[in-house]
DNA sequence: TTGTACGCGTTATCAC
DNA sequence: GTGATAACGCGTACAA
């Protein structure tokens, strides 16, 4: 066998002179075992450095105490903190966590992985719209949550931030502040948040009898942001509120109407975006956005696992958590 | 047993008329089957939908095929990018990635798990000075690698960005355009890269027989960067540039200045980040910075970590990578 | 409360 | 090339 023998109960046992099995009691939460065999163990795994070995106590159990969590690459730094929460507080409730880091390309292939090795369940951050892994897992008893997103069928459970409302509080707060010419640009049209942010937006107008003036695409990147903007101050007229699918694109919409347009905000035109980001806040910008809680997000997601993974059931839930308008500098008071 | 029985080898030998070893052996590159039998076997698997139990062989192989892959929380941006590349590399070389995500305090704890689950290696951007745990990983003769910070006693592999060279080119930048009142703000004095960068600068300065004006310590945060900016950017005379330890706080410099004290950049005074963040390039900062080169970072490591697993030596090497001196906007052109 | 014996699903070692 | 059979380290009925 390739690498060195590590310390096996058996050997502990041995050197406490007691069964294996004794061992493996004082190792499990509340078997039963005297406190005198008990000590005399501790005392042996002590000096041995024993640690139990937790890939035989999967096979044994046929749970490897592992989540998969798989997300896209971490470049948005929405889906690095998501990513962060989701592991903390997966951690502090002892289970290990499976990271995939997967494109829509190799998003199958990756998820194999996950059945390999035998995780108790899956949180995913992102799921293309053909995939089918996902359903194979849940075929396999394995709970899956989806955070920040669905799919299609409504078969796999999710969690998502309010994003109609969200994107909705957006359309009232310009509509108080008097604005008309209003233009939206758009993040990855394969997206549900995506989806449901725009059809929010423009259900609400529509309550007040505004229709969208003008609409691009962003890609929810910088540059694709910056790209959209451009095209859209240069209309005439020009709109005179911009709504962004995320903070990056408001960002990037900020700076080419101050650049490149000389427009002064929120007087010219008033732009607002989505995530609360950390640049956001910053004093340059005081953008206008919408805070998705995504701690929150992030705990009821875990909460959701715990409870089927509890329960067996796999039965899929849609949780929806409460977004927060974050009024800043970039849009006008209401007068 | 508690969850429903999946597909196993036996299944797939049975229904194919071999022994479980021809299964075996159809799914181990390189055994010897004949194409008869292998074909018999991959049509009984096809049909059951058998896929190899990566625990029960990682029992067997006393090897996980897992590398730990530990980080502290994902706030700051380049441990995101440098957790996201080192991901996609192991991935596509086969591995499985054991995420841990660690603060000083549960470190170790948290260190027991990869021991737990029998990782193949351990691949750390973050380790508290006082830790023993990765020293342990080691002497179990699991490859330990640490990316971008290093330990004391050099008892362990590491890949780093050249942070000496890295300031000390800012430092010959910023005596090129004829600063000589000089402040740093440096990030977490913990670090190994926060020590390099500030020695290298220092040491750079020291020959041209200019010492630092002021420092002021940033906690590489936003918050902790405009206090320290604050501070320096209130003393008489004032500094005439100010080297941040990271982008991050050189944004916060860069607010500060502009808002609070009206100063033009880099007229009144030149800024000087570390990372090439995203917003370091964005039109509003245009921030003089140094690359990282942090994908060349992951590659050199995740080749050091693949290069140690095929040879089985342990023995620390300490690998070094090239950084770039951004120059942009907010440092004077040399005269 | 303790120990015995078997099972978890796979790989490795042998004879054949 | 193939098929028994013994590990791998642990959980857990079951009997004692």
């Amino acid at each position: 066998m390739n690498p060195k023998k590590a310390v096996s109960s058996t050997d502990v046992a041995r050197l406490a002179e007691v069964s294996r099995s004794a061992v493996s009691r004082t190792f499990t939460e509340g078997a039963y075992v005297s406190d005198d065999t008990r000590a005399k163990v501790m005392a042996a795994a002590q000096a041995l450095g024993y640690r139990p070995n937790a890939i035989a106590r999967s096979l044994s159990k046929r749970q490897s105490g592992l989540i998969g969590v798989v997300t896209s690459s971490l470049e948005n730094p929405f889906y690095a903190r998501l990513l962060s929460t989701l592991s903390t507080l997966l951690q502090s409730r002892g289970y290990g966590i499976l990271l995939v880091v997967a494109d829509d390309a190799r998003f199958d292939a990756l998820m194999e992985s996950l059945l390999a090795y035998q995780v108790n369940g899956a949180i995913l951050t992102t799921a293309p719209l053909t995939s089918t892994s996902a359903f194979e897992l849940q075929r396999y008893g394995k709970p899956v949550v989806l955070v920040d997103r669905y799919l299609n069928q409504d078969l796999i459970s999710s969690v998502s931030g309010d994003n109609e409302r969200g994107s909705a509080a957006v359309a009232d707060l310009l509509m108080r502040s008097g604005h008309r010419r209003i233009a939206y640009v758009s993040g990855d049209d394969r997206t549900s948040s995506n989806r449901d942010r725009r059809h929010g937006f423009i259900q609400r107008l529509a309550t007040y009898g505004v229709a969208l003036m003008a609409e691009e695409s962003g890609g929810y990147s910088f540059e694709l942001g910056t790209v959209a903007a451009r095209k859209l101050l240069s209309l005439s007229p020009r709109p005179d509120a911009l709504f962004c699918a995320n903070d990056t694109m408001a960002l990037a919409a900020v700076e080419v109407a101050r650049v490149e347009f000389g427009l002064r905000i929120p007087q010219d035109i008033a732009i607002a975006g989505y995530d609360n980001a950390g640049p956001a806040g910053w004093p340059t910008y005081q953008l206008t956005t919408v805070d998705q809680n995504l701690e929150e997000m992030a705990r009821v997601a875990v909460d959701l696992m715990l409870r089927k993974l509890e329960t067996g059931d796999v039965s899929p839930e849609h949780l929806l958590v409460a977004s927060t308008l974050v009024e800043r500098a970039t849009t006008r008071q209401q007068s």
